[in-house]
DNA sequence: CCAGACGTTGTT
DNA sequence: GTCTGG
DNA sequence: CCAGACGTTGTT
DNA sequence: GTCTGG
């Protein structure tokens, strides 16, 4: 589902976009982010809405090490009010992950080969994930923050490639998201709709984490995506 | 009481 | 840290 | 998510 | 096959 996507944000778009008070830093241009890299994520504080750069896969307080980060990636959203490894970083650390479009991997038939398609909004517009956050301090004594990506059921459009999906939050739910002191949180959980989003197959040179360039997001020639729509 | 798990995805 | 299983 | 590693001892 | 790293 949601294991790899785009940041295409200049901060000064990124900063009227998510309202952000904190100061600006370096936003360079990613094509392929990849979990266990780091982040920049909107989080509340202060009263306002700052950028912090968090390491991708979420790993508990109680953590031995990071290793456990790599396979929480994503929190589903219908459980990690309950989940011991997200219930504290749901009811008081919730973020925001700006976005501009993500990848899935499209099985296809007949053959282990898999085809990626880059997901965006339908107006290519940025997308906002929901995400949840927490500290982790290593055994050295370091202070380790990490995220996972929340996610939903998936909409009528997404469920051709997988049975889940990223949580999409509308510009109007990001301050009751990011408010600690929201106990209904769980209500925003909810899959974004089709016909906001826009699905193209690329090159299978996304599948590298190494590969990280604009040429990641152009579509692949017709001949190869002949099949895979309509 | 202590010990041990605590998560997701995809695939079979 | 906190919950579940034994 | 996919790619790539997957091990130890002793010696330099 | 399974785990780690990116």
């Amino acid at each position: 589902m949601c294991g790899r996507f785009t940041q295409l944000l200049t901060w000064a778009q990124l900063r009227r976009l998510m309202r952000l008070t904190s100061p600006p830093i370096e936003l360079p241009l990613r094509y392929n982010i990849a979990p266990t890299q780091r982040v920049p994520v909107v989080r509340h504080e202060g009263g306002g809405r700052s950028l912090a750069l968090l390491r991708w896969g979420l790993v508990p307080a109680w953590a031995k090490d990071l290793a456990i980060g790599s396979s929480m990636i994503n929190a589903r959203g219908e459980t990690l009010a309950a989940k011991p490894a997200f219930r504290s970083a749901f009811k008081r650390r919730r973020c925001l992950v700006p976005a501009s479009g993500f990848y899935e991997w499209d099985k296809v038939s007949g053959g282990k080969a898999k085809q990626p398609i880059y997901i965006t909004a339908s107006d290519e517009g940025p997308l906002v994930f929901g995400g949840v956050w927490e500290s982790w301090a290593s055994p050295d004594g370091d202070t380790v923050e990490t995220f996972a990506i929340v996610t939903t059921a998936p909409n009528e459009m997404m469920s051709r490639f997988h049975d889940r999906m990223p949580l999409i939050l509308d510009p109007d739910d990001h301050d009751a998201w990011l408010d600690p002191e929201r106990e209904d949180a769980s209500a925003l959980v909810r899959p974004y709709p089709s016909e906001l989003m826009l699905a193209r197959p690329v090159s299978t040179r996304v599948n590298s984490p190494k590969n990280d360039d604009p040429s990641l997001i152009e579509p692949v020639e017709p001949r190869r995506a002949e099949g895979l729509f309509g």
